[in-house]
DNA sequence: ATTTTTCATGAATTCTCATTCAAGAATGCG
DNA sequence: CGCATTCTTGAATGAGAATTCATGAAAAAT
């Protein structure tokens, strides 16, 4: 015996899908399972396929019939696992919050000060922006630009992420108060880093060089450089 | 006999309307047009009553249908003045950019200095965030997260946007250079507000109060900050 | 081995939505 | 006044997309 998740039942996902109210019951339910036949792909590894496409595509670019390509599964058993487009879309946020995004913020606190925290943040986006998959922009933010105000789910794990991000930059910050400017508010100034951040993500879409984007953090760094330039770089 | 522009002939939009080739010839042509019926209504009312449509939805969200009611029109019509969709978008992209964005930027230049001109930018942008139309974000960048990477018509039309800001910024903070800290490159500085005005249009979905903005703002603003305090607002 | 339950397949279905079109109305000209 | 042309109307069309479902297959338990 054992104990299974991640059922959906009864989703109808028309347009309003999207509205406001709980589309979807996720009905979470024990079963007998030992007597019967088990999922034969690797969900995280369906999940990311998923993840790509609705990266390159959006919600609404993403056609679940190249969604399921890319998951490498029929929509049979697509909506057997995640009961609808919304619901799979949902995962696939949680997959990238969990794999990319906490990857990046997890820099700032690893670093040896906080300005250096940041400072590595902010050369992560970069990377992926210039070479990786922030090509196609962030996710994140993709998806919250496209659903923000058509999908309360949606709008609150963003908002949450962004929460996050902040409280890394304040923290940082905080680390890194004794030789800030006097009159810098850390929180001010963790809510303006994120700002930027997102305004970085936006301009990923205009197929920005290197040396565009280093002008631009540099920039947005002027205010916390040490006096004794450790952003000579 | 007049000379008409604006009719759209043979315009077939299927969803690779929105692919990279031309998809409508605007075929401009005369016509002897004193021998028939008029356009009964105003355009540029209707085109407005679009735009407030798509601002509202994005591209793909908002359906012909409210469409065409808010312009107050029918099917038939708006397909005859616009020939398709994506066509009438672009109109509309046309229209805000004239009438919301040129405002914002002709702000700049109109301030006694560089530095007012860049903080009266930044109100207006705000003012627009908390009270105005910009709570569902800023059209422009609502139009290029959703289509810059399907559309290389808005792809365009916004980066050329981008650089339009981005020039004004350079030019406020020439007019000022006499006073700013020395190590400040005023090209690479205007990118970065460009960046930081995208960002605030990305938090703009997040329903932020004024005072959130205005901390953003500042701290912005900080490096070119005149050290007898023109800020202190 | 048979039964039972669940999973996989992919063609069929249903639904939404952009677009068209046939018919009626308005305008100006001869 | 009637003709030519273009506009308006709004229901019909048709394509595309998400979702379902009937069928066959696999795995465990009896």
């Amino acid at each position: 015996m054992k104990n299974f998740e991640c059922q959906f039942k009864n989703c109808r996902a028309g347009n309003e899908t999207l509205g406001n109210a709980l589309p979807c019951k996720r009905i979470s339910f024990a079963v007998s399972q030992d007597m019967a036949r088990h999922r034969e792909f690797d969900e995280e590894e369906a999940l990311a396929g998923a993840l790509e496409v609705f990266w390159q595509r959006g919600f609404t670019g993403a056609g679940m019939q190249e969604i399921c390509a890319a998951m490498g599964l029929n929509p049979g058993s697509v909506y057997a696992a995640y009961g609808n487009k919304r619901d799979l879309f949902l995962a696939a946020i949680g997959l990238y919050l969990d794999d990319v995004t906490r990857e990046g913020i997890d820099l700032i606190a690893a670093a040896p000060s906080g300005r250096e925290g940041i400072r590595a943040y902010f050369d992560y986006l970069m990377d992926g922006i210039v070479a990786g998959r922030r090509q196609w922009g962030c996710f994140g933010t993709n998806s919250f630009m496209e659903l923000a105000d058509r999908d309360d789910a949606v709008q609150a794990i963003m908002k949450e992420h962004f929460d996050k991000l902040e409280a890394a930059f304040r923290k940082a910050l905080e680390r890194d108060r004794a030789s800030l400017p006097g009159h810098l508010e850390p929180a001010d100034f963790a809510r303006y880093l994120v700002c930027v951040a997102q305004g970085l993500n936006v301009l990923a879409k205009t197929a920005p060089d290197r040396r565009a984007l280093q002008g631009i953090v540099d920039a947005a760094m002027l205010p916390i450089a040490s006096l004794e330039e450790d952003f000579v770089r």
